[in-house]
Parts: C-alpha cells; sequence; structure tokens
RNA sequence: CGCGGAGUAGAGCAGUUGGUAGCUCGUCGGGCUCAUAACCCGGAGGUCGUAGGUUCAAGUCCUAUCUCCGCAACCA
C-alpha cells in the first residue's frame, strides 16, 4: 500500500470559473473530476490541499452587469455565489475558494506586477494599431470592413495605447526545455505536440498584460489607467491563495506549491502550460507538476447552449436522480480523451443497469439474506473454496487498477473497475447459491462464509468508491453496520466484524422509470422558460442601426450586380469559399467566408450583390477582390440574390 | 504539403512491445429465485474507413487515399 504517501502535501486545483454565468453541467464536469482525484489521494494519506473558485474581472463583466443595471461587484456577488452553490450541491470538497475580486488575491496581483516590472520582465510599450474611439478598441488592417470599424462602422484612425507586455521570448528556451525533460506535464500527449509544434517552435510573441479600455480589473498601482489584463490576474490565483507574497511567502505557500495537478478545459491548455510557467520562471517559483486538459461534455452532438434549449444545469439534474447518480455519470461517462455527450437516454441507462441493478441490487440481496438466514448476525468465515480466493483476488486487483487509473486521470476506467467488482461478487452468489445452502442444515457453515465473504467484497466496494460517491459510500457502510472504512483496511481481506448485526435492507438507488423522469424533465424546462430573460438572449437581439451617414458616405462604396461563374471551397480553409464572378467586366474573384452555410454548387448561376471597389486582400493565399452581400442574424445567414435578368456590373444606387 | 488525433458488431467504447477480435448497453435463447421484473450463463451480430506493401503471422508496422474531430489560420 502507499507508505511513503502519508501526510505528504497534494495540491490540486480546477480552473477558476468566470463569473459572467451560471455553468451548465458540462462546465461542472471540472469539479467533480477534481473532487474525485482530491478525495482519492485523502483518502490515500496525502495532505490534501483542493483549490477552485471564480475568475471575476473583465470587460465582459461589466457589459453584463450594465444589461442586468447592477455594479460589477453585485453582478459578480451574485454568480459567484451561484457557482459556488453548485458545487456544493455537487458535494465537492474543496478546501479553499478563491475569488479574484478577494482583498488578499487584488494586492498580491498588484506586487507580482510591480516585481516583474522592476525585474524587466514586464516593459510598457504600445499597442500599435487601428483605432476606433467609440469603440473603444484596436482592430489590425485585416480585421477591418471597408477600411472601417467592423464593429460599429465608423472611421478609424492610426493610434497606439499604452501597454504593458510580458517578455514571453525571453523564457521561451527555458519552456521548452522543461515540457522536454518533464513528459507529463502537459497530458494528454496530443495537447503537448499542439503546444509545442502551433506556439514555442514557431516563437512567442511578448504578451499584452494590462489594458486601459475598461476599468473592471485589478489596477496597475503605479501606473492610473491601466488594468492588469486577465492573465496574470486569474492565473495567478493557484499561488495568490496560499500565500505566495514577493517579500516572502506563507509556510502553507511553501508546503504546497508547486502544485501536483491543474486540472482544466482543454481550451484554456495554452494558458496554463505557456503564460502560467512563463510568469513562474520569471518570479523564480517552481513550475507545476502536471497540467491536465480535460474534454468537454457535449449535449448530443451539440455544444450546450441556451439559444438550443439543451441546458442541463447541474443542481437541476440534482434533484431528478440525486447527487451520487450525477457524479457518477460525469466521471463514467466522459473518456479520457476526446468529448463526451450527455443524453438523457444515456442517464437512465448508466444509472439503472450501473447503480440500480448491479450495485444496489447486489448491496441489497446481500443485506437481506443476512437478515433472513441468520438474523442479521454476520458469522464467521470457516469453510473455504477456490471461487472465495478468486473472490478475494478480484478484490485485491480492484484495489490496484483503481490506483493506476487515477494516477493516469482516467476515471472512467477507475470507476468501471469498481463496478467489475460488484459485478463479480453478483457472480458469485450465483456460483455458491446461498438458497441452497440455506435449506440444509449442515451447509449453513458454508453459508455463513459466503455471506461473510460478500459484505467483505462490498465492503471493498464502499470503500473504493467513496471519491465518486461519498454519500453511496456512506449508506453502504451504515446498512452494514460497519465502520472500518480506511483505506488501509484494504491491504487485508477480512475487516467485517464476526458477530456484528447487520442492518435493515433498503434499496440505496430505486431503478428510474423513464417515462416519469421525461415528464418531470419537461415541467422543469417549462418553469425555467417562464423566468428566463438570460443575457444570451439580450445577445441576440437585433444589431443596433449604425452611425447615421451622409449620402456621401455610401456613395463611396461601389455596388454592383454579378453572376457566380464557379465556386469552390477554398482548400486548407473551414470557412471561405471562392467565387469566379462575372462582373460585366472581365470577372474577377471573391473569397467569402460562408463555408458553413452554402455548398459550393449551391450558388453557381445565382446574381449576387457585391461591393466593387474593396480594396483586395489575401485570405488563405487567394487574392479577393471584393465582397458578397449577405444578410445575417445569429447563426443565420443568406447570401442576397437578385433577379436572374439584371445584367452583370449593373451599379446599386 | 501548418500541427495533432480518430475511423473496430445496432449504439457507445477497449485493444499494451504484431501471434486465434473484446467490454458495456440493446437484442434473442436458457438458468435461478436471495434481491430493485433484478441476478447468472449462452447465441446472433464486425472482411477492425479504403487500396496496396512488409511478415510464417497485422486492428496493431510501412505507403497511398477518403472521411470526421481538435489546435492554428481564417469570416472583407
Amino acid at each position: 500500500m502507499c507508505k511513503n504517501c502519508k501526510g505528504k502535501p497534494y495540491y490540486i486545483t480546477t480552473a477558476i470559473a468566470y463569473t459572467s454565468r451560471k455553468p451548465h453541467i458540462g462546465n461542472s464536469y471540472e469539479i467533480v473530476l477534481t473532487d474525485a482525484i482530491a478525495r482519492y489521494k485523502r483518502m490515500l494519506g496525502y495532505d490534501v490541499f483542493f483549490q477552485t473558485g471564480t475568475d471575476e474581472h473583465g470587460q465582459k463583466i461589466e457589459i453584463y452587469a450594465q444589461s442586468e443595471g447592477c455594479s460589477p461587484k453585485e453582478y459578480v456577488d451574485k454568480v459567484a455565489g451561484e457557482i459556488r452553490d453548485i458545487c456544493d450541491v455537487l458535494n465537492t470538497s474543496y478546501d479553499y475558494f478563491i475569488r479574484t475580486t478577494d482583498e488578499k488575491h487584488e494586492k498580491t496581483v498588484q506586487k507580482i506586477f510591480k516585481k516583474l516590472y522592476e525585474q524587466g520582465d514586464i516593459y510598457k510599450g504600445s499597442y500599435e494599431g487601428l483605432y476606433c474611439t467609440p469603440c473603444e478598441s484596436f482592430w489590425t488592417e485585416s480585421q477591418l470592413v471597408d477600411g472601417k470599424c467592423p464593429d460599429c462602422g465608423r472611421e478609424v484612425k492610426a493610434a497606439k495605447e499604452e501597454a504593458y507586455f510580458l517578455k514571453l521570448s525571453k523564457y521561451q528556451k527555458q519552456l521548452e526545455d522543461y515540457i522536454e525533460s518533464h513528459p507529463d506535464f502537459i497530458y494528454p500527449e496530443s495537447r503537448k505536440k499542439e503546444m509545442l509544434n502551433n506556439f514555442i517552435k514557431p516563437g512567442l510573441q511578448d504578451l499584452c498584460v494590462s489594458r486601459t479600455s475598461f476599468k473592471w480589473g485589478i489596477p496597475v498601482d503605479f501606473d492610473e489607467g491601466h488594468v492588469v489584463y486577465v492573465w496574470i490576474d486569474a492565473l495567478s490565483n493557484y499561488i495568490t491563495s496560499l500565500g505566495y507574497d514577493p517579500d516572502g511567502s506563507s509556510e502553507q505557500y511553501k508546503k504546497y506549491w508547486p502544485a501536483d495537478a491543474h486540472i482544466i478545459g482543454k481550451d484554456i491548455v495554452r494558458f496554463h502550460t505557456i503564460y502560467w510557467p512563463i510568469m513562474l520562471l520569471a518570479l523564480g517559483e517552481p513550475l507545476p507538476k502536471q497540467v491536465y486538459g480535460h474534454p468537454w461534455l457535449l449535449f448530443g452532438e451539440d455544444k450546450m447552449s441556451k439559444s438550443r434549449g439543451n441546458v442541463i444545469y447541474a443542481d437541476e439534474l440534482v434533484k431528478l436522480i440525486g447527487v451520487d447518480a450525477v457524479r457518477y455519470y460525469l466521471l463514467s461517462e466522459m473518456p479520457f480523451a476526446n468529448d463526451g455527450s450527455i443524453t438523457y437516454e444515456t442517464i437512465i441507462e448508466r444509472f439503472n443497469s450501473d447503480l440500480a441493478n448491479t450495485l444496489g441490487n447486489l448491496v441489497n440481496r446481500t443485506i437481506a439474506m443476512n437478515n433472513k438466514y441468520f438474523d442479521g448476525v454476520i458469522q464467521s468465515p470457516d469453510t473455504a473454496e477456490e471461487v472465495d480466493e478468486d473472490l478475494k483476488k478480484c478484490c485485491f486487483d480492484t484495489v490496484k487498477k483503481v490506483d493506476e487509473c487515477i494516477d493516469a486521470f482516467h476515471m472512467s476506467d477507475a470507476v468501471e473497475a469498481v463496478i467489475n467488482l460488484a459485478k463479480r461478487c453478483n457472480k458469485y452468489i450465483d456460483e455458491t447459491t446461498p438458497w441452497v445452502l440455506a435449506k440444509d442444515e449442515s451447509t449453513k457453515s458454508r453459508l455463513g462464509t459466503v455471506l461473510y465473504n460478500l459484505l467483505e467484497a462490498i465492503r471493498f466496494v464502499a470503500v473504493l468508491i467513496e471519491p465518486f460517491m461519498p454519500d453511496t459510500s456512506k449508506a453502504i457502510f451504515e446498512q452494514m453496520n460497519c465502520s472500518e472504512n480506511s483505506y488501509d483496511s484494504l491491504e487485508s481481506f477480512g475487516a467485517v466484524k464476526v458477530g456484528e448485526k447487520v442492518g435493515k435492507a433498503v434499496p440505496i438507488f430505486a431503478r428510474i422509470d423513464p417515462e416519469k423522469l421525461y415528464a418531470e424533465i419537461d415541467e422543469m424546462q417549462k418553469k425555467n422558460a417562464e423566468n428566463e430573460h438570460s443575457i444570451e438572449e439580450v445577445e441576440e437581439e437585433i444589431e443596433e442601426i449604425a452611425p447615421e451617414i451622409s449620402i456621401d458616405d455610401f456613395a463611396k462604396v461601389d455596388m454592383r450586380v454579378g453572376e457566380v461563374k464557379a465556386c469552390e471551397k477554398v482548400k486548407k480553409s473551414k470557412k471561405l469559399l471562392k467565387f469566379d464572378i462575372d462582373d460585366g467586366m472581365g470577372g474577377r474573384t471573391i473569397v467569402s467566408g460562408i463555408a458553413q452555410y452554402y455548398k459550393p454548387e449551391e450558388l453557381v448561376g445565382k446574381k449576387v450583390l457585391f461591393v466593387a471597389n474593396l480594396k483586395p486582400v489575401k485570405l488563405c493565399g487567394v487574392e479577393s477582390q471584393g465582397m458578397i452581400l449577405s444578410a445575417e442574424r445569429g447563426e443565420d445567414l443568406q447570401v442576397i440574390t437578385v433577379d436572374e435578368k439584371k445584367v452583370n456590373g449593373s451599379k446599386l444606387c
């Protein structure tokens, strides 16, 4: 067993959740996954520190707060509360919940920023680009529409914004060496290759770490007007909470840092394996041992979103099927490297098959037999047969298997291993046929042995399942009237006490009736629809009318009718279609990013409208000499077509 | 030729260093009755994306090709 992990510190974190809105169940996977690992390590004897929390700054939050008519702080308090509630509803055992609006965090971030500035790793530079004053935004040449701001259509002017930059390039080599020499640092492997090949090897660009365009952030204390931009603020949560301080860190920090594992979504691997390590290198602190970028949980094939009406929230699902069932589902259904998918069908399937039939029924029938045949009194195991040895072996093998799986973050395999042990127990019952043994007084002692072995094997199950389903583990121990739930007790077979009386047999998981569940879901969704006026809806409202322009402004845009002669996908691109347009003037090529809405052949022969005097640009290597007009609303897009008889090249007026 | 991953029974997935193709759910048949119409056993169902090649032997190695996905690029 694990002798050298007793009392050893183990620091594990989730990413901090952005407080823009209530997270759906896909977002909640991470905290359950991390919780299971934390609980397991605790059981092994590690001195675990498990941290989660919320990321609460940024322009987006400013905007959301405004649309809700409250201050950013009020908004963030509300959402952070919801997020914390979900963590609690999911019975997660975090030791600390950090908020980036905590005073201690803000103070430390300012110190970190200053330290990096003073030692020259952060320098003041400027963000050069084309600036749209009303929008307070910078654009690159290629982002402009008609040479104007793509957001509001107004003029932009070349401008510089002061900003602070972190010298990533300085530490590039050091980071690359670290990644190469620590093969487990980025996990899974494919993510590591992505980072190395796409970002690090081609060369890192210095990172902009401050903004002046919004206020809701941690102020740079030595330069008024500047606010620390997301990276340094959010990422440093992992150390500010522990008491890191450039002027001398706390004992707690020295004990737990570096982190053993950062559990994060695959979308933010880049920040955690490039920016964060470089910040730490610059600060002279050790790097985290491992970063696991887990996959996403999708609804069926689709991403979850309010506008699709397929959002499932963790707390609602908990109301329907219970905490442990939700935890079990998330852990067992999510593959290790690919995205998982959630459907009510599979939820029911897994619940009924694994939890009710296999596990719940096993406990129920075993306890019931003990009561029925021995009035609940646990008998001494006096006989031994080959099947018994096989059962014991399976118990020990399962302990080992679970350990290996969790170390490799293969949670679904770990969970499956425990369920397989329960299956082995069910088989054991069939092999030993206790009901036959009960008929004859001469086989009574064998019967007692069989039931003893079953109880002990179930005890193994109950111990091993604690990290995944803590309440269920407890419930099993209660029914067995047993308290020996330590991991160390799994070193040998036989901790169940002879002579004790088991409790009453009460089903732990009642089978789900699919129709009943669907009815409940319908009702819940109806209720939600009634009191939902979500932020997402606000976003999807029709766009505001752009500022007024004069007839002269309009006259600058030369729009013409053209006929699509040919159309094909631009190689190596996802969204681009290349059009050959007959413009009545010898033809031209236009590239348009509408490949996900149209198949190339659909538009051939159609007369379309295009902007004829737009400055040509290259897109994915193809020169585009104009812009095809289309109407867009949310996820929907349609190319504007005109009457077949219109002459190619006709000018719009 | 930007980087990487994946294509295996109706569905969802395993298949380590090449050596008789497995698991879960579903389905069909059988057994049992302690238990939550549950549990146990067995059957059917796959030319392992396609085409070549290496080998005594390939899902597993090599080459080509198709399709999907992730990251990057990109939405004039």
